[in-house]
DNA sequence: TAGATAGCTATTGTATGCAATACTGCCCGC
DNA sequence: GCGGGCAGTATTGCATACAATAGCTATCTA
């Protein structure tokens, strides 16, 4: 039998497909076709998709299937805050002292990230986000993070494409990853809801661009 | 067809079973024994399964199936601040004018657990709670709230049951309410945080009921 | 011509079937 | 007496089959 479950590989699939709208926004998803293209049979397919509802990345219509939730400004709104408030929890829960081994290896992301350019940026800063959460003892809270955020991904792939404000971003981390060296909690909890927030401003410019073909 | 699908009513079925533990802590789920007896065939089951383990309230083993964790100490204080936290936060995003409607409706409820007894006070509990929460406009806070109450809820089970500390716990959410009425925000967060540590405290003393048989 | 309706197809929701792995008990060797 | 290995069974994971609804098209009616 498979030692990892399929639907582990296809929630990971039908994600980056949902993120790089190869599932559009407001579409229906075919199960028949789409197991088909991914060469599996429709049960594991289902349970993928069944995971995905329950994390929000798809909704289940009674009777027709799953649908791609379509794009919505007021919940890109409502994420962005929950992800940062959701964060700054997990860096309170997080030992001071665990705190302060993460700085250098925050800054040696960041500077990765000077160098990288277009597409890499967004791994990137995945990686440095998960770097600073990766000391907090609280599992299920790292669950939900993990769980809401490719929600978030969905509205913030256009984020680092579209705008020039890495530059911007990269400072912020600086700053962020220089309150923690300091112990200074509140200051680097400050920084990263602020970074937050300014993804979610820069994403309301184009917000047009993210609705659904309708 | 089946305009609800079945495996939302076997979701709600199992987490019973796991709440109650008629599915004991650290047993396995047999799916064919399960099917049975909830008279449905191994394909709904199996989604509900899956549906319970993305909430965390079984794990899947693979190749072994499902699971229903162990109990777990570290566990139960872990989920309790961040149950506090996620309501206080909801709280926070709730609008003040919405806040200050909420104070009678509760009370309502408060004198009524007043008035009930044994068993009936953790479901009164439980929709003081959902009121306190339902004027906040961020539907993907309330989902993680609602995912992750269940997993807690599986400890709380001994707490209104075994202790006699209904009337603290009555007059705290009637502190809140009052200050939900004075428009004290902070007050009420403070109170509402501190009821959710105290249930954790009275949890500890008999945390060695929890455990699970081995 | 617009709207309703009936029949047909497409698609989902559930059940069953099949193959491979994991568990159990027993036997054997040490 | 005890641990390792082997055969048989139990159980999972995936695939397929079936039944019922949702949706679509075309025709009919007003």
């Amino acid at each position: 039998m498979a030692r990892t479950p399929l639907r582990s590989d296809l929630i990971e699939q039908i994600t980056a497909r949902v993120l790089d709208r190869r599932l559009a926004a407001g579409a229906r998803v075919n199960e028949v076709h789409l197991a088909r293209e991914l060469g599996v049979s429709r049960t594991p397919l289902r349970e993928a998709l069944i995971g995905l509802a329950d994390r929000g990345l798809l909704v289940s219509a009674p009777g027709r299937g799953f649908l791609v939730p379509p794009f919505d400004p007021e919940e890109a709104r409502r994420l962005y805050p929950l992800v940062a408030e959701l964060e700054v929890l997990a860096l309170r829960w997080t030992s001071p002292v665990e705190l302060a081994g993460l700085p250098d290896a925050l800054d040696a992301v960041t500077d990765e990230m000077a160098l990288a350019d277009g597409g890499d940026l967004s791994t990137l800063d995945d990686r440095w986000h998960a770097l600073l959460l990766s000391r907090c003892p609280n599992p299920h809270l790292l669950r939900l993070i993990e769980q809401t955020k490719p929600l978030l991904k969905r509205y913030e792939s256009a984020y680092f494409a579209r705008h020039d404000h890495a530059g911007e971003s990269i400072a912020e981390h600086r700053r962020i990853a220089a309150a923690l060296r300091d112990g200074d909690l509140a200051a680097a909890s400050a920084v990263l809801v602020a970074n937050w927030v300014k993804a979610l401003a820069y994403l309301g410019k184009d917000e047009n661009d993210h609705r659904a073909p309708e």
